[in-house]
DNA sequence: AATGAAACTAAGCGTTTGCTTAGGTAATAT
DNA sequence: ATATTACCTAAGCAAACGCTTAGTTTCATT
């Protein structure tokens, strides 16, 4: 017995991710989401609460995205080279133009450090463990791999990976292809 | 015949670049610099004409504080284990309590990404091409070393550095460590 | 067709942003 | 001592920020 809503909210977050994925979060304004997203002030602030709300989402919607590539590495049954797939994935997936723009959950935690309200921290975090979880399935995949050495590759892959996120965004074809065959020559 | 500066601004500029160092670019106001430096809005805009020119000065700063450590691996004739120790000495440097600040160029090249404007650009560019060239320089004392590989591993490093700075804002001391041990595992 | 509830438009709220400027102050050269 | 010149204080500028709200439109239900 009302008006229906002239737009899905799944859709315009989708729209509102590729802004914050491009520009970061406090170089976004609500009037460049307003443009981006379609839809006027009023309706961004009752759907989402406010400018976190619609990052918040925001955030939720990159992990979908990420999917398609994280789902190649969780059916992966390769070990190692699955993850140095899922490298490569990555870096087609975050791909612009000649530029890449990175991680957008990297991104974030570079922007906002441990600044970040409790909720979106969680978020952020939760994303790396999930990550993290996934390079170790993967290499246990290697049965002969001790315990030890198991904890210091999933560590290092972790970090190596913030590296490969910030590199996507600053260097070169070249020197990441270099990076990568790097990474995966020692592990 | 006139009036005497009260400050010095070497010394305004290196409070400014903490200030930089910690909050990043944007979320660095006029207003919280006035406080910092200790000097007045007109003092600011008249030693340095705009924001920008208190960040450009800044990043100047960070890198003569960075030159404690980079004359160490500049001195240095271990090779690889140099470049191993500089990384350490990194950590050591942009600890600031529980949580580390990152590289103040790394983390300016993750909020401004290629927005940043050629002058700034060209100081960020720089300074990652001296990093490089150390690490060549250190490398090559590997005598064995073959050029090809050198070049490989130069890349790595760089990136590596990447992740580091931005792994030393987000995750713990153990975690950190057994990344830098991997990097030099096999390099 | 009339009703009522939710969605939309657009104007505007108070605050903060980077930056400027008028007026008073201090230090040096004569 | 006085004049001169640059520095400092503090108030204020327009624009942009996140967010709100009054007024209108649309549509499912009766």
């Amino acid at each position: 017995m009302s008006r229906t809503k002239q737009y899905k909210e799944q859709d315009v977050i989708q729209k509102a991710m590729g802004l914050f994925w491009r520009n970061g979060y406090e170089a976004t304004s609500v009037r460049m989401l307003e443009k981006e997203m379609g839809i006027n002030q009023f309706s961004i602030y009752s759907s989402f609460g406010n400018k976190h709300g619609v990052f918040i989402e925001s955030i939720k919607a990159y992990k979908s995205e990420l999917n398609s590539i994280r789902n190649i590495l969780k059916n992966s049954n390769n070990g190692i080279v699955g993850i140095k797939q899922f490298f490569y994935d990555f870096l087609e997936f975050t791909r612009e133009n000649e530029v890449g723009k990175g991680c957008l959950v990297c991104n974030t935690l570079s922007e906002l450090g441990n600044k970040a309200e409790p909720d979106l921290m969680l978020e952020l975090m939760m994303f790396t463990d999930e990550i993290r979880s996934l390079f170790i399935y993967n290499l246990k995949q290697d049965e002969n791999k001790k315990v030890e050495l198991l904890k210091k590759e999933a560590n290092f892959l972790t970090t190596s990976m913030l590296g490969l996120s910030l590199g996507s965004r600053v260097q070169n074809q070249n020197q990441l292809e270099d990076y990568i065959e790097m990474v995966f020559f020692k592990v």
